[in-house]
DNA sequence: CAAAATGTACGAACTAGTGAGTTTAGTCAA
DNA sequence: TTGACTAAACTCACTAGTTCGTACATTTTG
């Protein structure tokens, strides 16, 4: 199971992260969408604002996640799209517009990863490993997620306030997680009035950490955090940390 | 000559830390500069080149960990500063000289903290117990800090690796930590083959999160993550998480 | 006096953002 | 079918304001 879910995983992000951020993100997409403009419209295929604003996204979030809001330049996002910079004004309005749009559709990626969770069949404890698992493994897969969420925190969240789209995103997990506590109390085998937010703080934390801190743990400890080896190994203390702090008798 | 700025530490309570945790790095010490300039020269400019370069360094500090390296702009530091633009490039070379800088002064102002802690005298699971606690209320009381490592983590800790002086600094927390897990396995009371380093990640995750990550979780959850209940809330569940990790019989 | 420290003024390169005009694609009347 | 018309999509050149860094003059100290 701990090897399937991991594949899952990996493959997933390798879609998702490694095709539209490492690989040169305007070649595949812009080819992608080639493809769909030429199934829904045949005859035509010169302009496609859809495919533009696709592309730009995608460029920006590349360059945003590298190199922070203020570090990341309007005209290098420009230079790396198909387009120029004046369409990156003409459909995101500002710097900061594109940055939130960004945002936007980053938190937007990780709810999908969520929906393939099939935690109903399973009995709690095994539901709440998965789920700790899968948060480990979804942040670790995807990095370029933790950073921005990292640099939208050095920027006291001030974007995320002023987009009410992102407000109700992290619900699911929330939700999910609380299922699958009530059933193990109910059960007898996780430790009564336990806080479900904070218990998702533990959770995150326990899975964020390795990612949000690698570059500087692994300078400072000479350890690459980031290695396959590294990475199962923090994967299971994390699952495990959390349940001996869930389960009644570890 | 070495400063006495940062006496955060002292008290562990939360009240304490959630006050100094809100007053900036920069004021106390730029106060004191003021202070003892107006003292010295009631007519006259006194030249103070070491007064210069920690005033300096003490705005840097505040602009750097408020707004990130790109974000910062040396002309508002130069501003906020006693002295000049002149001097910064003076004393420092560098926008990023004076970064560098920072970071140093930072990692050694940790360092300072750690030395307080007597754990000789407590039995391993209370020595360990209140390292834990040390180590969450650091982090909470000098969010500075942990903005200050995670604009490095954004930057992939290329800074922090150009400077050997930082390197080490690290060390002593994991050697008391050593020293307590060790005096805990010998009693019996801990549970064996646990990793060093990777016991201490544990820690440090379930403490910095709560400072990293509180924008974003404050703002999605609708918790003020940094209030003074909230704060003595998490710490006992950061505590009591790593306690039912290290310990046998919980 | 020499060296260290500091003040003033400036500039070259960059950077976010825009003004104004051109092309495209779909609509509709003839 | 064609051609006039329109809104959206797109291009190009430009600018006002920043931002890091420096040249040079001056003051202070030992």
């Amino acid at each position: 199971m701990e090897n399937e879910e991991q594949t899952i995983l990996n493959d997933r992000s390798a879609k998702v992260t490694e095709n539209t951020l490492k690989s040169d993100p305007a070649k595949t997409l812009s080819k992608k969408i080639t493809d769909k403009d030429s199934a829904q419209r045949p005859r035509t295929r010169t302009q496609d604002p859809e495919g533009v604003r696709q592309n730009i996204l995608e460029v920006a979030t590349a360059e945003f996640t590298e190199k922070g809001f203020s570090g990341a330049r309007v005209d290098d996002i420009a230079a790396k799209t198909n387009t120029s910079k004046r369409m990156i004004y003409y459909y995101f309005r500002d710097k900061e517009g594109l940055y939130i749009a960004v945002l936007e559709h980053a938190y937007a990626t990780m709810r999908s990863g969520e929906a393939q969770l099939q935690l109903q069949g399973l009995d709690p404890a095994a539901a709440m490993r998965k789920l700790a698992q899968f948060t480990f493994t979804f942040q670790n897969a995807n990095t370029w997620f933790v950073r921005l969420v990292l640099i939208e925190n050095i920027h006291h969240g001030e974007h995320l306030a002023r987009s009410e789209r992102i407000q109700g995103l992290n619900v699911s997990i929330v939700e999910m997680l609380r299922d699958v506590y009530n059933r193990g109390v109910t059960e007898g085998l996780f430790r009564p009035d336990l806080d479900i937010i904070d218990l998702h703080m533990t959770m995150s934390a326990l899975a964020i950490f390795n990612v949000s801190h690698r570059a500087t743990f692994s300078r400072i400890f000479r350890r690459d955090m980031g290695s396959p080896e590294a990475l199962s190994k923090r994967c299971t203390v994390a699952v495990d940390t959390l349940m001996r702090y869930v389960l009644i008798n570890p």
